[in-house]
RNA sequence: GGCCCGUUGGUCAAGGGGCUAAGACACCGCCCUUUCACGGCGGUAACAGGAGUUCGAAUCUCCUACGGGUCACCA
């Protein structure tokens, strides 16, 4: 067989060749040790929750050893892509604070490596289509439109978990084989007629025979050489995922190729690939994938249907984007929360992030974990900070009470102030709607009366604190004068000044300050529960506490 | 089914031949406390199983079990 023949054949619009490649992307020149990564995600306008894990560390990775970062993105299915989904991808990775330094942007590719879209790189792919098969190690299957249709139908997955999977794969190597040798005429003639074809790459291993790789995240792994050929371009003439892969990472220069696990059995055919271009393959981190539990108990990978498995999913829930990066972390690098523990002030792009402290099993997304993380992350904010976040938040969540909170900004800010700044900080929120039902009873018309008074107390001893408490009160009192003063009422009512004296004596009171302080708080407030109450008077004012304690008092 | 990866408390995990097997989340109890939140102290709870190597194994080897992934002209 003449193999340069039937490569100009094949694809005689061809003209580059890989030298020319190689010139017009050369290696780059960054300092020694300095790794490229990318992330490289299919425009399907679903950015999966867990493509936050590759990309993270990628980011992290090129960025602490001043290397390059790049967007690449995969639109080689034409099937599954959407419109408008690049965009929405470069959004949510600068969301998240995901910077790249090159590739697809609003504005067009930036960096010196593209196109970066895969769509736009047909012509270098099959430069190095045509040196494959001039190689030998590439060859044309024919179809026609019709079978091709049937390829397009056919139900894989059905086919896989039928017990004579062996069987028939079997015949589909077979078939595979009997079509691996047309010649020249056939070629010809198939040509002739119009047939469309799609380019194998031959497989030249022996699985029988192992290779060792070493994975950074995974160890040395032995995988069987690859014996299954390889399907270069579809008959469109667009590449599939592997064979672009091996030759955009190639002529991009990427160092560290960071992917899901669910890529490491196709891994062989990479490395196989890699060595008939005459590349060097870059090295590789397979990350494992997080699962959720599903009704029986087991692991599941987190598929897209699942609550939380969209990453868009966690900005409409109100988590701040720091929380949702620190999770990431957490799980990305044991040691991060000690870290963090005793940076508490640093950012998490401080934190020295090692690949040697990355785990090789998957791990099961947590809910409560997130929540304790958010929850730490407001905590450490000021009073603007979560304004400004509850805002961001609310403007596109909850339209009306953004324009509650912003009709007064002041107002939010001090409710928003009890408790904050301080070494022990209250924690109330772990999501920017936890804020709403908080801050409700500070607002008139949000204000409900949900909790009763005690049913076991007094109403005519109620009624004396309630309005003794009015009475006495004086705005410029201290907290402790204040309290003092509660002290006295509930001395007036036969009640214990100190909740201690009470638990020790109980038969001797009727209840204790803590009871008074309750009665106001529920005349108040409309709850039983609620940050210092005194802040809560004083922000509230004198006139509207008043006016509930006086409400509460005739609902007696 | 073949192949590959994984397996320390409910979850995330430290530990890489010599511990009574860290820590965090969750849970429970106590303390602090005018409620809540915070904080403090304490507690329940784990090396998947079996062989082997060794004076000694969570740690090394093998087998088994279980879980996951994958087996497309998808990525």
């Amino acid at each position: 067989m003449d193999y340069n023949r039937l490569a100009e054949l094949l694809f005689p619009g061809v003209t580059a060749t890989p030298e020319d490649m190689e010139r017009r992307y050369p290696e780059r020149r960054l300092p020694e040790g300095a790794k490229v990564t990318r992330i490289a995600p299919s425009p399907t306008g679903f950015f999966h929750f867990g493509g936050l894990f590759p990309a993270t560390v990628g980011e992290r990775l090129a960025h602490q050893s001043g290397g390059v970062f790049f967007l690449r993105i995969e639109d080689t299915d034409s099937k599954r892509e959407v419109e408008g989904a690049a965009a929405f991808i470069t959004k949510i990775l600068s969301y998240y604070g995901l910077d790249f330094d090159e590739g697809v942007t609003a504005d067009g590719d930036k960096g010196d490596y593209g196109p970066y879209t895969q769509s736009q790189r047909v012509d270098i792919y099959h430069v190095y289509a045509k040196k494959l098969v001039r190689d030998g190690l590439a060859y044309p299957v024919f179809s026609t439109d019709e079978e091709l249709d049937e390829l397009k139908a056919a139900d894989k997955k059905a086919e896989i978990k039928s017990v004579k999977w062996e069987e028939e794969a079997q015949a589909r190597r077979d078939a595979m084989i009997a079509r691996r040798d047309f010649t020249m005429e056939q070629v010809e003639a198939e040509l002739a007629a119009g047939h469309k074809f799609a380019l194998f790459a031959r497989a030249d291993g022996d699985p029988e025979k192992k290779i060792k790789i070493t994975d950074l995240v995974k160890g040395t792994l032995e995988i069987p050489e690859n014996d299954e050929d390889v399907v270069l371009l579809k008959s469109d003439g667009i590449p599939t995922y592997h064979f672009a892969h091996a030759i955009d990472d190639h002529l991009m220069r990427t160092t560290h190729v960071i992917r899901g696990e669910e890529w490491l059995p196709s891994l062989s055919k990479h490395l196989m690939l890699f060595r008939y271009l005459g590349f060097r393959a870059p090295k590789y981190m397979h990350i494992a994938q997080l699962m959720r539990l599903d009704e029986n108990g087991n692991k599941k990978k987190l598929s897209k249907r699942d609550m939380g498995a969209n990453l868009d999913d966690y900005r409409r829930m109100g988590y701040p984007v720091p929380s949702v990066s620190e999770y990431v972390m957490t799980l990305l690098n044991s040691n991060y929360e000690e870290w963090h523990m005793q940076n508490p002030d640093k950012s998490w792009r401080d934190f020295p992030f090692s690949i040697k402290k990355m785990s090789a099993s998957g791990c099961l997304f947590d809910t409560e974990k997130l929540n304790d993380v958010s929850k730490n992350v407001i905590s450490r904010m000021t009073a603007e900070q979560v304004f400004d976040g509850v805002c961001g938040y609310a403007k596109t969540e909850d339209p009306e009470f953004y324009e509650t909170l912003t009709g007064d900004p002041e107002y939010a800010k001090r409710i928003l102030s009890i408790g904050r700044g301080g070494a022990k900080p209250r924690k109330d929120f772990a999501v920017w709607a936890d804020v709403r039902p908080y801050m409700a009873f500070f607002y008139d018309k949000y204000f409900t009366r949900d909790d009763e008074m005690p049913a076991d107390k007094d109403k005519a001893d109620i009624k004396t604190a309630l309005e003794s408490f009015v009475s006495t009160y004086d705005e410029n009192d201290d907290q402790s004068a204040w309290f003092e003063k509660c002290k006295d009422i509930a001395e007036s009512i036969g009640y214990a000044r100190e909740t201690k004296l009470y638990r020790k004596e109980p038969d001797k009171y009727k209840g204790h300050v803590g009871d008074v302080a309750s009665f106001v708080r529920l005349a108040v407030t409309g709850r039983q529960n609620s940050p210092d109450l005194y802040e809560v008077i004083k922000i509230i004012g004198k006139d509207r506490m008043v006016d509930r304690i006086r409400a509460a008092i005739a609902l007696l």
